[in-house]
DNA sequence: CGTAAATGTTAGGGTCGGCTAAATTGATCC
DNA sequence: GGATCAATTTAGCCGACCCTAACATTTACG
């Protein structure tokens, strides 16, 4: 991770990363030198875990008990993770079931820092003819949400891409129940599938 | 209100509290006079009331949803009610379908503020013979809350003071289907009543 | 391989909210 | 009515966290 990508997901200033990631590395959460980038320690790693658990259980709270749309949870989780209690994230995962993914399709941790690996293949990645099943997306995007789930392209969604355009990298993708969509190379890539097309 | 009960209430010391004061008063959410207390405004009556629903919202989600008891929901509250965006509190009131009151009785303010009024009698105001409804009971302390529940003092409860000690104050109540329970004043102010015994 | 551009860090400054210690005010008691 | 005491405010400090501007390092390219 390099210092100025993290300012920028945080909207802060490459000059106060760096005031962060020497504080992260005395508490030996982060292996850093300057100017060559840092990297999480295994502590690190589940402290993280155990954030991403909060913010995707948040998430699919926020879907399946309080209605929200999920082009709006992340913003939300965000807002709300770092001041819940943690027997209150317990008990809402309970609540849920102990639901194995966020509305986006991410696995959630479990709180010993365990987590399903995340497939790697994206729309983008598939060439015509092949059949995938769609299993996770970006959430970053709230419009680039609203529009996958006005075609179908959830998490679930069985697809088949009927052309790729060479040139420009445009996907055509026929979902089942939910007609063809293209979808720009950008776009493709903020969509991960399985080439299993079970259940 | 004196700047020393704040201070005491809020775990800060008097001096922390004289700017905070002097920030709302710049706020226009308190009068204060320099040695002389503060009371709200208006405008920090109705602020105050959306935090106060804010919380109690909160606490009847933390029991009635997470299976939380009565005496912790106080403090998960507390620590809650600051990081959760309007609408998610919007939709937990909906979901509860707008409850009016708290787990320990206390009226929920609705958005525009307006809130019932609560009883001003309580147990230690009662006398031998009178009969009254158990309307709210103070949250602060868990384990006696935790007492109170065990004894069946609880908002909706009927009972009936046997006793009232001249000497010393203390007051017996029995309560409809949970026995006889001996309180001193103090525990005895600690639970507001009314005479109406409806319902 | 050396220099320019990109990237990252340090220095210094501002705000916020807490603290302690000292000064001030108001209240009480003789 | 003055002296003392409690309550409160002011003054000054600190740490967290952000910023900008200046400096340092790495990278990339001719």
């Amino acid at each position: 991770m390099r210092t100025g990508d993290i300012a920028q997901r945080l909207g802060v200033t490459p000059a106060s990363v760096s005031g962060m990631l020497k504080h992260l590395s005395r508490e030996g959460l982060v292996n850093y030198r300057e100017y060559g980038g840092a990297l999480l320690t295994a502590d690190g790693e589940r402290a993280a875990l155990g954030v991403v658990r909060r913010h995707r259980v948040l998430e699919r709270f926020l879907t399946d008990v309080l209605q929200f749309g999920w082009e709006q949870v992340d913003a939300l989780a965000h807002q709300m993770e770092h001041a819940l209690p943690e027997v209150v994230v317990d008990a809402i995962e309970r609540l849920l079931g102990d639901p194995a993914t966020c509305p986006h399709g991410h696995p959630i941790p479990d709180k010993e820092g365990r987590v399903a690996a995340e497939p790697r293949l994206t729309i983008g990645g598939l060439a015509a003819g092949d059949r995938a099943c769609v299993r996770e997306v970006d959430e970053f995007d709230p419009a680039l949400l609203d529009f996958l789930q006005q075609r179908g392209l959830v998490p679930g969604a069985v697809l088949r891409v009927s052309q790729v355009n060479p040139i420009d990298g445009t996907v055509v993708v026929e979902v089942v129940d939910a007609g063809a969509t293209a979808l720009a190379p950008a776009t493709a890539k903020a969509v991960r599938v399985s080439r299993e097309v079970a259940e």
